[in-house]
RNA sequence: UGCCCCUUGGUGUAACUGGCAACACGUCUGCCUCUGGAGCAGAAGAGUCUAGGUUCGAGACCUAGAGGGGCAACCA
């Protein structure tokens, strides 16, 4: 099947948020005197999630309204963590949420430029080797309430800096000997003002750059001056960076860039039920908790692209959700609202029972398969197509749908009652077939022959209207019922002290084996989407479905309005 | 015993930058329906953390509190 490019109406007129009020106003003052150009920098640490793509929809979306241009940036200046295949898999990623960037830059890049201003900010006196302890260094620093003290190395001359700083980065010094430290103020109320580290010695191959380098520069330093030096304007970044701000800023002016870009920062998206915590999810990854990164149970962007959200939902929901410096929870219900809401209007419906109960229709001619007319598409979605759906003697329903002692308000299959067959016939339950033990093995009903297509000529009306599967034609399949994937709506609610793994939802997963479906999906490549009628938004599994062994991974459900009817009495 | 940020219905965002709070999700009613889906119609739900102040008038401004969050990694 062929889906069509939708864009929701909640994407063709992106709010403005104080972000996008900011640059608005920059680029009508002309305030840079360049392109607006923003950047997305990921460090290739593990896979991106929601939260990211919600800031890469900001960035590229601001660079997309204003004319201006989006860099991808790996931040890649910790040789330990990074590796070459999450470059790749966000690379995959940022793609297939639908944006472009300008440019694909990477931190390690510019190593040697770094340097140059390690050695320009020592010769100015504005930067020094310290030769302390990592723990002189740390208790050297202070405490919030307390003002550091100044290293005893603090006022070594910028011969004696720069001597040092070469000769680290000829490798003379084991790691943890020597480091690089702007020349601030060790009382400074902004704890990250008290003289921060700036480059370390680090003996370790870097995934890009070999063994090129053995000093690698520390986030707030490689940061501030990548952007500047890609011309970025406006630099966006989340809450925790706030009081990162300072330093980006000194440096920058230090370094002399005379129209520095600005750091904003907005709230970072917490979303009820997951957690979007790189360090988090890696551990789930590696404690095997889930099956990989793209495990459809991840907030990851490859979880969520193989569980069969689509990237046009994942961008309706970054506008729906807005951006603001707030920082809050959304819930659940708003992400799934967009995933339905996209996947109403472009997926084909098709027929499949979960849990199967064999219906026999005595009345109907034995060994016969008659094919019918079934709609791709509801009345109310704007897209044509249809295929046949074979029909026969032994049916197979759900067994929800059938109850021997229905309820008030219960409209459908029960003893005596006549329901009708989706796109079939209407059928009446005459006799209920127990086992031994007193489960319910088979219906045996009859059809009305005068009820093809599913319209009584006699204008006779029926409450319910289920769905079914030919037992003759239909084909076995397994479908993988994903649900949210902790049991609570903050699993980090404990801070570090509560091991998060404990609020995993022990049935985020039931895979139902031997459900049945409509033969026509055979056809279709894995990866394709369809709702599944009455029961909810699946795709076929790309990586292990087969023709002859049919895996569907459910991306949600359909809103069930009877669960709540049920839940009142 | 510090610095910084935040505080609007259940949830997320708005409010032309001072003129009696809007939109979306969710909830509830009813209608409609060959998906108890979708759609349609409607409803409930905050007086904007608190207390002062400025003003004819404040969610927006000022002051003081309270509550929540961030910062003491040679992580980003």
């Amino acid at each position: 099947m062929n889906e069509p490019v939708i864009t929701p109406p909640s994407e063709q007129a992106p709010r403005k948020d104080f972000v996008r009020e900011l640059v608005a106003a920059d680029a009508a003052s002309a305030r840079f005197g360049r392109t607006i150009a923003t950047r997305f920098p990921p460090e290739p640490n593990g896979f991106l999630h929601i939260g990211h793509a919600k800031s890469i929809c900001l960035n590229f979306g601001i660079a997309n309204e204003y004319g201006g241009r989006c860099n991808l940036r790996f931040d890649d200046t910790n040789p330990f963590t990074e590796d070459i295949k999450y470059v790749n898999a966000i690379k995959e990623d940022v793609r297939w949420l639908g944006f472009a960037w300008a440019e694909e830059r990477y931190a390690s890049d510019y190593f040697e430029k770094l340097y140059e201003f390690a050695e320009l900010l020592v010769t100015k006196g504005s930067a020094y080797v310290d030769s302390e302890s990592e723990e002189a260094i740390r208790t050297g620093r202070g405490t919030v309430t307390s003002a550091g003290k100044d290293s005893p190395f603090r006022n070594r001359s910028a011969e004696e800096n720069l001597d040092l700083l070469r000769r680290m980065r000829a490798g003379e010094f084991a790691d943890g000997v020597h480091v690089l430290r702007a020349k601030i103020d060790m009382t400074h109320p902004n704890m990250i003002m008290r003289d921060p580290l700036l480059i370390r010695i680090r003996k370790a191959s870097h995934y890009r750059r070999g063994d090129a380098w053995c000093i690698y520069p520390l986030y707030d330093y490689a940061h501030g001056l990548s952007d500047a030096m890609e011309g970025i304007t406006h630099s966006l970044c989340t809450l925790e960076f706030k009081d990162n701000n300072d330093i980006y800023r000194w440096l920058v002016r230090e370094a002399g860039f005379d129209i520095p870009p600005e750091q904003t920062e907005f709230a970072r998206l917490e979303l009820d039920y997951t957690i979007v915590s790189k360090r988090k999810l890696l551990r789930l990854v590696n404690e095997g908790h889930v099956g990989g990164w793209d495990d459809p149970r991840m907030p990851t962007i490859a979880g969520l692209r193989r569980r069969g959200v689509t990237p046009e939902a994942i961008r309706a929901f970054a506008s729906t959700i807005g951006v603001a410096r707030k920082e809050a929870r959304t819930e659940l219900a708003t992400f799934e609202h967009e995933v339905r809401n996209d996947l109403n209007m472009r997926v084909p419906r098709v027929l499949c029972v979960v849990k199967p109960l064999k219906v026999v229709l005595t009345n109907y001619p034995e060994g016969e398969v008659e094919e019918l007319d079934a709609s791709f598409y509801p009345h109310d979605v704007p897209l044509t197509g249809s295929r046949k759906v074979p029909f026969s003697r032994e049916l197979w329903i759900e067994r929800d749908d059938f109850m021997e002692a229905p309820p008030k308000k219960f409209f459908r299959l029960a003893p005596g009652r006549e329901v009708r067959l989706r796109y079939g016939y209407f059928i009446t339950c005459q006799e209920v077939i127990k086992d031994a033990a007193g489960e319910i093995v088979e219906l045996r009903c009859t059809y009305d022959p005068a009820t093809r297509g599913g319209d009584s000529p006699d204008g006779r009306k029926v409450q319910g209207t289920i769905h079914w599967v030919s037992a003759a034609r239909g084909l076995d399949c397994e479908l993988r019922m994903y649900d949210r994937l902790f049991a609570v709506p903050d699993p980090e609610a404990g801070g570090d002290d509560v091991d998060f793994t404990k609020a995993l939802n022990p049935t985020s997963l039931i895979t139902v084996s031997g459900a049945k479906i409509e033969p026509g999906v055979v056809t279709d490549a894995a990866g394709t989407r369809y709702q599944f009628e009455r029961t909810g938004y699946f795709m076929s599994d790309p990586v292990d479905s087969r023709p002859d062994r049919l895996v569907f991974n459910r991306t949600v459900t359909l809103r069930d309005s009877w669960v709540k009817v049920i839940a009142k009495g």
